[in-house]
DNA sequence: AACTATTTATAAGA
DNA sequence: TTCTTATAAATAGTT
């Protein structure tokens, strides 16, 4: 549509090449848009511009994110797609990584509010709104993850240096005592504190030391590769 | 175009949003195709059918692949996608939990911006959208920290009670030996645990089950308001 | 599915 | 680059 029919073939001249991607780019996109609402229809789509920078111009339809409509795609062809090293989560710091990750994603999401708005729409707000929103994640994701690992790792350690504190204590005391105190010892215990095995007083617990030492220990660090 | 202007939004009638579903779908495939062809671009374009069936339609420009182009997305936007078929996350893992709950998170947030920006919303809905999505925000962590909180608190209990039992059992010995027997003990004791105070077998151990009860009841408590 | 009056997209030019 | 304009292309409503 223009003065004159228009080739299907690759457009040789660089300058035509480029004003014809422009607006062709823009209009595909427009369309994308039209049909998704006309329709309530899903879609996605995504262009790249193949000159140095790398562009990357993308639609995806309201209410549905890339995410999902790749999974559908995969759902529906009955096609996974299988990406290499991308979803590896450092052990050491998991959550700083995807925070980082956030503010990227974030950043070009300002990006693209400014170029789908118009610089003289009020996007500023929005994007300020956005950074604060995340800033006010992170803060809150360190704070629960400060909160919940460090505090509890010392009082689980703490927790479990008493009780083996305890479990020495008591061990000593029973040898101290001998056979028939010791015999005395557990019937009168078992009243106080019924639930703990009848095995308790033999050797220096080591059932219950194991479980609590594998459970204690192990939780914070097993992290799976996500 | 056509017999009078289209109104951009979403055609209520069945039968025409069918028909021109089928149009406009067909359109923009072509279109698509143009744009690759003449600018010599990578480009993929995805189209779901929302009717009972489910159907598919999709471009991808010649001399590249979806795969391609998501690898693509994912350099360019930084933005790793997450597949739950493809990620198996460990139940039992808390911190794989919020990872993957800030990445479905985040791709609400992609979803929220896009109405924002799009056509399809008034721009009055943006300050709502967003009060809505922080509170999802806030649910969303508040649940990550239950996951969090709950096999913890379990363990602290366990431990807690682990350490009232063996207090009441120590103890317990202790007045079945006799005052002798108990300095007895007490000497031998702080070669096995030198940490403990020498205040550690009068009494009940009052001051450090006080410490204790507080510091473990108290610490899951207490997170700030965010 | 085909038709056609109109609108929309855009190629080329300014 | 951006704007203009002639013309091609897409398509809404109709049959």
């Amino acid at each position: 549509m223009g003065r004159g029919r228009t080739e299907m073939k690759r457009i040789h001249n660089d300058v035509s090449r480029r004003a014809t991607f422009g607006k062709r780019r823009r209009g595909l996109l427009k369309k994308a848009r039209e049909l998704a609402v006309l329709c309530g229809v899903d879609l996605g789509l995504l262009v790249f511009d193949d000159d140095g920078a790398g562009k990357l111009f993308d639609y995806c339809s309201p209410n549905t994110s890339w995410s999902e409509l790749i999974e559908r795609y995969e759902s529906i062809t009955n096609h996974k797609f299988q990406f290499q090293g991308i979803n590896h989560v450092d052990d050491q710091q998991p959550l700083a990584d995807i925070i980082a990750g956030l503010r990227r994603e974030h950043d070009r999401l300002e990006v693209s509010v400014r170029r789908q708005t118009g610089e003289d729409l009020p996007s500023a707000a929005t994007a300020a709104e956005l950074d604060d929103l995340e800033q006010r994640l992170e803060r809150v994701l360190g704070e629960v993850r400060e909160m919940k690992d460090k505090p509890l790792e010392q009082q689980l350690d703490e927790s479990y240096h008493k009780v083996h504190t305890l479990e020495d204590q008591n061990s000593f005391l029973r040898r101290l005592m001998g056979e028939e105190g010791q015999q005395r010892a557990a019937v009168e215990a078992s009243a106080v504190a019924p639930k703990l095995p009848a095995t308790a007083f033999g050797g220096s617990f080591p059932e219950v030391e194991e479980e609590e030492l594998t459970a204690l220990r192990l939780w914070p660090r097993q992290l799976p590769d996500v």
